[in-house]
RNA sequence: GGGCGAUUAGCUCAGCUGGUUAGAGCGUCUCGCUUACACCGAGAAGGUCGCAGGUUCGAGUCCUGCAUCGCCCA
């Protein structure tokens, strides 16, 4: 960099600097056994698509710690990786597909396979364009997929030691079945919402007794059930009631006749039955509610499943064979009501299921399927959360995965999709083959010709082979005995050699889940894995504390015996202007790379992380990000300055605090930024960074570049005095240092700009400069209230300036009565002058000694300034203003006044504070007789 | 039904363990000499901190209740 633009440009900035970083390995993660590493697993994104703006504070937050603490000279490394996502990135491939007028079925598993292959080929590495040019410096050399050969190990052997544990187990449960995914679905990933519906009232007649041949006899009365789903009244195996529930107590022990299919199912009394919920009565369907399930489960009703997997009304639903559900629903209630067993209708708003990828009404379905049994595992969990162990950012969080792992019920992990990490259990058709549902499709045959469909061994004796099974058939297995295997194995245990392997893939979660370890090599024992896990902070939104974070907290217990991180950091979501959540689908999007695109990455960084507190949602506005842009050009502008004033001298960076005799401003501005640097370093170990970087805006823009830098310009002016140059390139190499996390490009640019002019700078870049962690010996709190009065004075002759209209060209005398800080003000006289455009600036001991007549006085801590104006002057207008003053500090010295005379602040309060408030009463009587003195000069 | 969060200037948000006259960005108003920056500079206006109680010498901050909005769990 030659001559330095005018503007900061970050498209002429990033891509070249994030080039020379990665050349230069600096993101690689390096061993230092003497050093206690950091190090972060960045949660993959779906390989579905491109990055959202959601991504995008992932990675602010977590390039921010892992540069930070590069800068800390600790060992860091940032795992990057991608997750397969199964049902979401099945789905993309499924519409892309759809577009050429092909389905998955057409292609057959392996060629569908193929199809996704492609896709991840196509969108890994745009992901990690996207992720660079956001500015992470992750390690790229690392970079994982969850379908990676390391990981698939990782999930085999998991399955394998969990199944030997007998924490997962295979059986035929209710569970939560998305029609149109056609799969199961864990608790978690289905979403309840409030539907407006309706609340039909059906009058099952009473049984009473049976007629001679045995058949069940109708005693005229019958009993009123309310429901939200009359389609599934065909499952119903009971009518129940509460118990305490006087309307129905006699009924108790009856039965009652299903109208239509002409079942007769008993009246039973029940704790869980709201009495107040319809009519106190309600069909129980084991088959189709899990409420009802349990019911079932207490009094051991059968359980009669009425739906296909495409939510159509199976054999058991009768005339409804066949139907869709929501067709059946229609066509029960109106054949109920033609015959005279449809009470009534009411509106009701019922809360519904719905799978969290499509959106679908999602059934409770009989099912087989693999699950986890989780108590055993969540108890570690709980315990690593309750004994500190791991610790939660915001704090909060922590009560919401302790209520939700202490009531953790069993997870489903099996899904029946094609995309995912297919589950290590095998099948010996050689001794099961009558327990193993066929359906096979000829390839000889047509496509749309019906498949066959039978047993194993059925299917074998009509002269169908294993070999063609496997090509063309799907299978389950329902109650056969699983292989459980981390190898593909060749044989049965008994040695039988037709194996199938279960269809099923896992939860996309299941792999997550051993994310922090996977990526790192496990199952294999190497040193990557024993230094880097347990991981340092886990960074995520707080949407997937249960789906993602408790699983992974009681994954890497059972297999690492250790936490997978000490942190757990919880962002909130990235709404939009308006408050939205941002969804692709409504189209209320915002794609992070136009922002980057437009205002650069830094100012996007900058404003995401500063938009809002850990924890809490934050909505995205362009106007904060043209503030973030505009920050950057500030910075680069002072930058520009410093270095343009710089030159071709040679200077060096002090090493060490300025001396007593040093000019007040560089002992000022030193101090400040020591304060600032111990600030931000605070700030930085409790999480709360976007608080660390306003504060480095603040006192870069409103310090360093509004008054230190306007100050050194006169003095480097005037000639008088030691440059200031070595202090400028101090302060600005400070704020480079400590925005460097935050806006990595554009101060490395300036960074490196500097150390080529700069003696001192000897690291190779800044990205692994140290930062600065605030110095003992720098500050210097006297400088620091003598600068303030400096910068009160200017600011109190401005002010007048303005209120009394004096033309900006034109310079005027003023005097300053300052008899304590009288040395301070003659010191820097010639900046006052300069800064508040008067001259000369007299400097006297006491007011008596500035004229009296026609003059605006602006009363100061221990310091008055006496602006002289002639021609311009107004008694009336000065006599407002000094009254409005004189009453705002009367107001004040009451205040103080009456907290002071307070005897129980002065024995309550600790003495500091009382010291303090003395003082200010002291301040604000003086100005108060000071102003008076003015007022009385008028007249 | 249980829990959590939010409610602070016109808008969007900070305000950490209670202690000066509650801050910022944007917006608004007035002005702009000065070659670091108009993506800028100077000055100003603007807030009963959702409501009601309480604790405390002292509450935007802690406690209780309520209201509105949002989220999570069941």
């Amino acid at each position: 960099m030659t001559e330095m633009a005018k503007a900061y440009d970050p498209r002429a900035t990033e891509g070249r600097v994030y080039e020379f970083w990665e050349k230069r390995g600096y993101f690689k993660g390096r061993i230092d056994p003497a050093k206690k590493p950091f190090s972060i697993v960045m949660p993959p994104p779906n390989v579905t698509g491109e990055l959202h703006i959601g991504h995008a504070l992932t990675d602010t937050v977590e390039d921010i710690l892992i540069r930070w603490h590069r800068m800390l000279g600790d060992p860091t490394l940032w795992v990057p990786g991608v997750d397969h996502a199964g049902i979401a990135t099945q789905n993309a491939v499924e519409k892309m597909l759809a577009k050429e007028g092909v389905s998955r079925h057409d292609l057959g598993r392996d060629a569908f396979e193929e199809k996704v292959w492609e896709w991840v080929g196509k969108y890994r590495p745009i992901i990690s364009n996207q992720h660079r040019r956001l500015g992470a410096s992750a390690d790229w050399s690392r970079e994982v997929f969850t379908l990676d050969e390391g990981p698939q190990r990782a999930v085999r052997t998991t399955f394998k030691k969990m199944f030997d544990d007998g924490l997962i187990y295979r059986g035929e449960r209710l569970i939560n079945w998305c029609p149109r995914c056609r799969s199961a679905l864990s608790d978690l990933e289905v979403e309840h919402e409030d539907q407006q519906g309706h609340l039909w009232h059906l009058r099952y007649p009473l049984v009473d007794g049976e007629d001679a041949a045995g058949a069940p006899k109708l005693g005229g009365g019958a009993l009123v059930v309310a429901t939200t789903r009359p389609e599934t009244y065909v499952g119903d195996v009971a009518v129940a009631v509460n118990p305490k529930d006087g309307r129905y107590a006699s009924l108790i022990g009856r039965s009652v006749m299903l109208p239509v299919i002409q079942r007769v199912v008993p009246v039973i009394a029940d704790e869980a039955i709201e009495m107040e919920f319809g009519t106190g009565a309600v069909k129980v369907t084991p088959g189709h509610d899990p409420t009802d399930f349990e019911i079932g489960q207490r009094h051991e009703l059968p359980i009669i499943s009425a739906m296909n997997d495409d939510a159509t009304m199976n054999a058991n639903a009768g005339p409804y064979e066949g139907m869709d559900r929501y067709d059946a629903r229609k066509k029960i209630v109106r054949d109920l009501e033609e015959l005279g067993y449809l009470e009534k209708i009411e509106p009701h708003a019922s809360n519904v299921g719905t799978c969290y990828r499509c959106h679908t009404v999602i059934e409770p379905l009989m099912s087989w399927q693999w699950f986890v049994q989780q108590r055993a595992l969540a108890q570690p969990g709980i315990d690593a959360v309750r004994d500190g162990r791991i610790a939660f950012v915001p704090e909060r969080f922590e009560r919401v995965y302790l209520n939700w792992m202490e009531n953790i019920r069993d997870w489903c992990i099996s899904r029946q999709l094609w995309w995912g990490h297919r589950i290590p259990v095998w099948y010996s058709a050689d001794e099961d083959g009558d327990l193993i549902n066929v359906i096979y499709q000829d390839p000889a045959q047509p496509k749309d010709a019906p498949p066959r469909a039978g047993t194993y061994n059925e299917l074998r004796a009509e002269g169908v082979t294993h070999e063609q099974i496997l090509r063309h058939g799907t299978w389950s297995a329902l109650a056969a005995t699983p292989i459980v295997s981390i190898d593909t194995p060749e044989r049965s245990p008994t040695g039988g050699g037709h194996l199938l392997q279960e269809s099923d893939v896992l939860d996309t979660w299941f792999s997550s889940g051993l994310w922090p370890f996977s990526t790192l090599g496990w199952p294999d024992d190497n040193d990557e894995l024993r230094y880097w896990y347990p991981t340092s902070v886990m960074e995520t939104g707080y949407d997937i504390i249960f789906l993602w974070v408790a699983r992974m907290i009681m994954l890497g217990l059972y297999n690492m015996g250790e936490v997978p991180y000490a942190h757990v950091y919880l962002h909130g979501t990235v709404r939009n202007e308006h408050g939205q959540r941002m969804s692709k689908s409504l189209g209320t999007g915002v794609d992070p790379l136009q922002v980057v695109e437009q205002y650069g990455a830094d100012a996007l960084r900058y404003t995401l992380i500063t938009s809002s507190g850990p924890g809490n949602d934050l909505r995205l506005s362009e106007q904060r990000v043209e503030a973030g842009r505009n920050f950057a050009n500030k910075l680069w502008n002072a930058a520009r300055f410093v270095l343009s004033m710089i030159g071709g001298e040679r200077v060096r960076m002090p090493d060490a605090p300025p001396a007593a005799s040093a000019p007040l401003e560089d002992r000022w501005i030193v101090s400040r930024v020591e304060g600032l640097a111990r600030n931000v370093d605070d700030l930085m170990r409790r999480f709360e960074m976007g608080e660390a970087a306003r504060q480095v805006y603040d006192f870069a823009w409103g310090e360093f570049a509004d008054w230190y830098i306007e100050i050194a310009k006169v003095r480097a002016r005037s000639g008088e005095g030691p440059s200031p140059l070595p202090v400028l390139a101090y302060v600005l190499d400070r704020c480079l240092r400590l925005l460097h996390p935050v806006m990595p490009f554009v101060t490395e640019e300036i960074w490196q700009a500097l150390a080529g002019k700069v003696e001192g700078l000897d690291e190779d870049a800044l990205i692994v400069a140290a930062f600065p962690r605030g110095e003992s010996g720098y500050a210097d709190t006297d400088a620091e209230r003598a600068m303030e009065t400096l910068i009160d004075v200017v600011r109190a002759i401005r002010n007048i300036r303005a209120e009394k209209k004096v033309e900006p060209a034109r310079i005027i005398e003023a005097y300053v009565a300052a008899d304590g800080a009288r040395a301070v003000i003659e010191a820097g006289a010639a900046y006052i002058e300069t800064l508040a455009r008067v001259k000369p600036l007299h400097v006297v001991s006491g007011v008596a000694d500035a004229p009296r007549e026609q003059v605006a006085t602006a009363v100061l801590e221990g310091v008055t300034a006496v602006v002289p104006l002639a021609g311009l002057f107004d008694v009336g207008a000065e006599r407002g203003r000094l009254e409005k003053l004189i009453a705002d500090a009367e107001a004040e010295a009451g205040r103080i006044g009456a907290k002071l005379s307070n005897e129980q602040f002065r024995s309550k309060a600790p003495p500091n504070i009382v010291a303090t408030e003395e003082e200010r009463l002291a301040a604000a009587r003086a100005r108060i007789e000071g102003l008076r003195a003015s007022l009385a000069e008028l007249g």
